[in-house]
RNA sequence: GGCCCAGUAGUUCAACUGGAUAGAAUAUCAGAUUUCGGCUCUGAGGGUUGGGGGUUCGAAUCCUCCCUGGGUCACCA
């Protein structure tokens, strides 16, 4: 309806005023006015020098006669409210239920390959509840730009090697007692782990054992055993050594077998994998390649740097005074190479917390300076930190939420609270567990989506798997819901007339049916989940509340069959919405 | 200390990117219903948008100076 709005307007000024104008400010018609629709008129007073209200005025008797959705008009200072056709809504409501693609833009082949990058974890430890709002954010962004018809390739860099992978293995080495997986009933990252706190501990007791024998806390810190033996380790992985190649393939496989089942409860996949391992010799060239363009410089001791002073920055490290690369210099390298696999990719999101934001704007910027024409089309989805109510996570004191724990308690919880409302008498045991696992990871998914990715998130497993509030519950239940009144209704023609007057609260669900396509876009365009998230919430809202008021299968009138499209296309709208997060959505609850 | 981000009802979050009287949920309180006090429904209160100044028809949003919290400034990744 917008799109029509600004065409008629444009035409207007067009041809009135001789004026080329092609933004206008229309926004929905706040509940305390009258209307669908609101024009904003103060922005056209700098064109056409005139009262608001009579302006105003013009335009609104210039719609109402030539648009012939567009019923009536009010004017409420610089405010042009616009009331639109009942046939209009109805003729959009028959679409809808024929458009089965409705907001999703199809992709085209040869345009628009977005690479999607998050999660890459270390491989020492298992995924915990950052990894969580990483994932979820890289999965729904990835979801969401595909939706805009964007070909999305999902992948992650895994940190595979490195001083504190060897300490795992150290540890494992000293007191593992060729445990494996299997032997001790763990999850493989749980066991590597579990080593890597093993490690940390024997290296506190060494370190204060040298301190009471006379060290320093610095010296301590570098002299004691345990650590000299990862320091050992690493020489050798890096020397190829083929017993600790082996042991490090052994231990990384574990992890992967770990991290899998992790993934896959939490529903994400990857369609690539690029692991340090290969990635850390890279970015030597690109290195060459600046100082050849003079990008970058030499110091005296060899070490090369970058100057990004015009840039409000400081000097940056790409390369050590022994020629050995930083993280800086991987991550160069690991760009292009991406880029040399993929030669047809428009661009790249990484998902990664805030703490690097320094990093990234620093990687961007080199990458435009060495003047790569993709490099413009990169982007940091960057987030906030998870914090519990208990305070903030620190993996040294212990106050980390792992993952698979995590889920195992929204598991529990929604398990409890569905036996509480009695909602699971009557299945069979494979339908409780897997509607357990819906409801709870449904919980889990949507409180933490449902807040803007760039700022902190509290985190309350209690008050995410609520039943009732913004919750993701709350919104499958009312999926469930609307499928259970389909099923009820199954098998009735669909035909409804035109001539009919719209109950308000069905006009309020069709206004907010039709902002989908343009929150997906909008979605798209600003990589935010939590706005599909919000939005999913308003239509559940208004569908609850149209529910209670209009009891759909006692009603016999000739609108009843609207109705039955009205909520079918709810459902529709949501289903798709909550596939956008990758919330399931549920047929019976 | 320099730079970056955030600060909105008691709490958790919104506010379509500069629009009208800042909205939900939750908690609290008051009613209704009854098997008790739990479930459900109705309603109410709750805000100087961290603070000051500025920009304009109009500011939570933009500029500026403070305050608070977090992050980051490694030849770590």
């Amino acid at each position: 309806m917008e799109a029509i709005l600004v065409k008629h307007l444009s035409a207007y000024f067009q041809k009135h005023y001789q004026k080329e104008v092609s933004a206008f400010e229309i926004q929905p018609t706040k509940p305390q006015f009258e209307g669908d629709l609101t024009l904003v008129v103060f922005p056209l007073l700098k064109i056409v020098s005139k009262k608001p209200a009579d302006l105003a005025a013009e335009l609104g008797d210039f719609l109402v006669e030539n648009v012939s959705e567009i019923e009536s008009y009010n004017v409420v200072q610089g405010f042009l409210n616009i009331q639109i056709s009942d046939l209009y809504y109805v003729t959009f409501l028959k679409e809808l239920q024929k458009n089965t693609t409705f907001g999703f833009v199809p992709a085209k082949d040869d345009s628009n390959k977005v690479i999607v990058e998050y999660s890459s974890p270390n491989t020492n430890k298992p995924l915990h509840l950052g990894h969580i709002r990483n994932n979820l954010l890289g999965a729904s962004v990835a979801a969401i730009l595909a939706a805009n018809g964007n070909r999305v390739h999902t992948t992650q860099i895994i940190n595979d090697r490195g001083i504190h992978i060897c300490k795992s293995m150290v540890a494992w080495q000293k007191f593992g007692n060729a445990e494996t997986p299997t032997s001790s009933n763990l999850k493989g990252d749980a066991l590597v782990g579990k080593y890597y706190v093993l490690f940390d501990q024997q290296y506190k007791k060494e370190i204060s054992e040298l301190i009471f024998s006379g060290r320093t806390e610095e010296q301590a810190k570098k002299e004691a055993p345990i650590f000299l033996e990862a320091k050992e380790m690493l020489v050798q992985w890096e020397q190829n050594n083929s017993k600790v190649r082996a042991l490090w393939e052994q231990m990384n496989g574990w992890v992967y077998n770990g991290f899998t089942q992790t993934y896959k409860r939490l529903g994400v996949h990857f369609d690539s994998y690029y692991y340090e391992s290969d990635t850390y010799v890279l970015g030597k060239e690109t290195v060459d390649e600046g100082l050849e363009k003079g990008v970058f410089y030499k110091k005296e001791d060899g070490s090369v740097w970058v100057d990004l002073s015009d840039e409000g920055l400081d000097e940056k490290l790409l390369l050590r005074s022994d020629g050995t690369s930083v993280y800086m210099t991987q991550d160069l390298g690991t760009a292009k190479l991406r880029f040399d696999d993929h030669p047809d990719i428009k661009g790249m999101v990484y998902t990664v917390g805030n703490e690097q934001d320094y990093h990234f704007k620093v990687l961007f910027l080199i990458l435009n300076k060495l003047g790569y024409d993709w490099a413009s089309q990169l982007h940091h989805l960057s987030y906030g930190m998870v914090d519990l109510p208990s305070g903030k996570m620190k993996s040294r004191e212990g106050t980390v939420v792992d993952a698979d724990a995590l889920m195992d308690e929204m598991h529990a919880t929604a398990k409890q609270l569905s036996q509480e409302l009695g909602k699971v008498d009557g299945m069979s045991e494979d339908e409780k567990e897997s509607l357990y696992h819906t409801i709870g990871m449904g919980a889990l998914k949507y409180y933490i989506l449902k807040v803007d990715p760039k700022k902190r998130i509290l985190f309350d497993p209690k008050a995410s798997v609520d039943f009732n509030g913004n919750t993701g519950p709350f919104i499958q239940y009312t999926y469930a819901r609307i499928q259970s009144v389909l099923r009820k209704v199954k098998g009735q023609t669909l035909e409804f007339q035109e001539s009919i007057t719209l109950h308000d609260k069905e006009k309020k669900i069709l206004k907010t049916l039709e902002q989908f396509p343009s929150v997906v876009a909008a979605a798209g365009n600003q990589y935010s989940p939590a706005l599909i998230a919000n939005y999913v919430y308003d239509l559940v809202k208004h569908y609850n509340s149209y529910y209670q008021e209009v009891p759909i299968l006692v009603d016999d009138s000739s609108s009843r069959s609207l109705r039955v499209v009205l909520c079918s296309s709810v459902s529709m709208v949501i289903r798709k919405s909550l596939q956008l997060l990758g919330i399931e959505a549920p047929n019976r609850m």
